[in-house]
RNA sequence: GUGGCUGUAGCUCAGUUGGUUAGAGCAUCAGAUUGUGGUUCUGAGGGUCGUGGGUUCGAAACCCAUUAGCCACC
């Protein structure tokens, strides 16, 4: 095992497990960070740009619960740029969040945002969305720009190739991915975050659809003693089955004392079926992106307040929710303002559905913890699918 | 009162010298969205072409009348 004594002297994150369930691989435990402590399994909202769209802090924190956000690389790099971060102090200062961040390394933007990306053995060169300027990400440059925003946990620089890679490409991009992991440790141990406080590096497990891709990845990233590991390129277009599968042959080799992060993941079932695997960690727009689009998740299914059979329903949004958007407002004002395009369908929308994820994996832990979690999941992944 | 212009989907408008089942954008109604460009896709419904007559094998288009709106002049 290759050590990193510059890192290893420092404070670090602690992971320390409460439960592991009986009957799955469903575990309950406390990560603490600098900025706080975040009971797991946890969904983490996300906060792209430095904001959770919508959302005050005081509403994230007080309605929606939530322990820990996530903001993106890309985006902050581009604007406000790292010349304002530096001088704010970083992102926990510059947005008044004294919470943990987690920020994702661009690494996914590049390939889904990004146009004219030329990948190189070097890194990503790619032109802005935003005004077509050009750009080089590097494993190097990654590492720097995420200790200039200061996030708890920072992701390494990674390649997500689409879930219908061919295997000879899913092969030649993990191993690039694995040369650019080796420089993303290096440049993470010859650096420090200029705020003072713990920053954690995850790598990413990659390996598209192919088993034994996926385990020489988690085989290959342990050797850097990371304080979590994250499980990258799915959702892209696999079925949730595959998805699944390839999340057993993942946390069937990392490690069971660290976290374990599912990027980007995903349906309130896609939730569940991962915290039964193992995993602890989830962030996705979904929430958010198609709460704005008026998607609402509820314990009882899933409803589309655009439809006009929700006209003339004056009861609440939904009378279980854990928010106080949930029983002042009612779906039919909720369906008015998403058709008038007003911003505060976005926000309601937005806080219900957010609360109600955390809500989600506050239940699933309290059910670990309780020794009941695969029969409550078992009736929970037989209601949330539905569409109401 | 006279002359001119314009009436095509809920709205704004295309529509070739007359030629199959009259189109688009927006709106409406549905569906999609998984490490966020306050999006973006996909599909559906919706028109007696202002009204009435005429010419023609065939009219949204050409002719006549009529009606509504706008403009100019008395």
């Amino acid at each position: 095992m290759r050590l990193y004594p510059e890192n290893s002297n420092k404070k670090q994150m602690q992971f320390t497990l409460e439960q592991t369930d009986t009957l799955s691989h469903a575990r309950a435990a406390t990560m603490t960070t600098d900025h706080g402590q975040i009971q797991t399994p946890i969904f983490m909202p996300v906060g792209t740009v430095g904001s959770v769209k919508g959302v005050l802090h005081r509403d994230l924190e007080q309605q929606v619960r939530a322990q820990i956000i996530l903001g993106n690389t890309y985006h902050l790099y581009l604007r406000p740029g790292l010349e304002v971060l530096r001088e704010a102090g970083g992102l926990h200062r510059f947005s008044s969040w004294d919470h943990p961040i987690l920020t994702d390394s661009g690494g996914f933007q590049v390939f889904s945002l990004a146009s004219q990306r030329k990948l190189t053995e070097q890194g990503c060169h790619f032109s802005s969305h935003i005004d077509g300027s050009k750009h080089l990400f590097t494993p190097e440059s990654v590492i720097d720009t995420q200790r200039i925003i200061g996030a708890d946990i920072i992701m390494a620089f990674d390649e997500c190739p689409p879930g219908t890679a061919s295997r000879d490409y899913a092969a030649q991009s993990w191993e690039r991915t694995s040369r650019w992991l080796e420089r993303c440790f290096e440049q993470y141990s010859r650096t420090e975050s200029p705020y003072g406080h713990h920053q954690s590096l995850f790598p990413i497990v990659q390996g598209c659809t192919y088993a034994d891709l996926r385990a020489r990845s988690a085989e290959f990233v342990q050797q850097f003693g990371a304080q979590g590991y994250a499980i990258g390129g799915l959702a892209v277009g696999e079925p949730a089955p595959v998805m699944y599968e390839m999340i057993e042959v993942c946390n069937a080799i990392l490690p069971k004392d660290r976290p374990r992060y599912l990027m980007g993941v995903g349906t309130p079932i896609n939730i569940l079926e991962a915290i039964e695997r193992g995993v602890d960690m989830f962030d996705c727009v979904m929430p958010t992106r198609n709460g704005r689009n008026g998607m609402l998740f509820t314990s009882e299914g899933i409803i589309n307040i655009r439809n006009q059979k929700w006209q003339h329903d004056f009861s609440p949004i939904d009378p279980n929710g854990t928010a106080y958007v949930d029983t002042v407002y009612s779906k039919g004002y909720l369906r008015h303002l998403n058709i008038a395009g007003e911003m505060l369908a976005a926000q309601i929308a937005s806080i219900h559905n957010l609360a109600f994820y955390l809500w989600l994996v506050e239940q699933a832990r309290l059910h670990i913890l309780a020794g009941d979690f695969k029969s409550w999941k078992d009736v929970m992944v037989e209601k949330l699918g539905r569409r109401l």
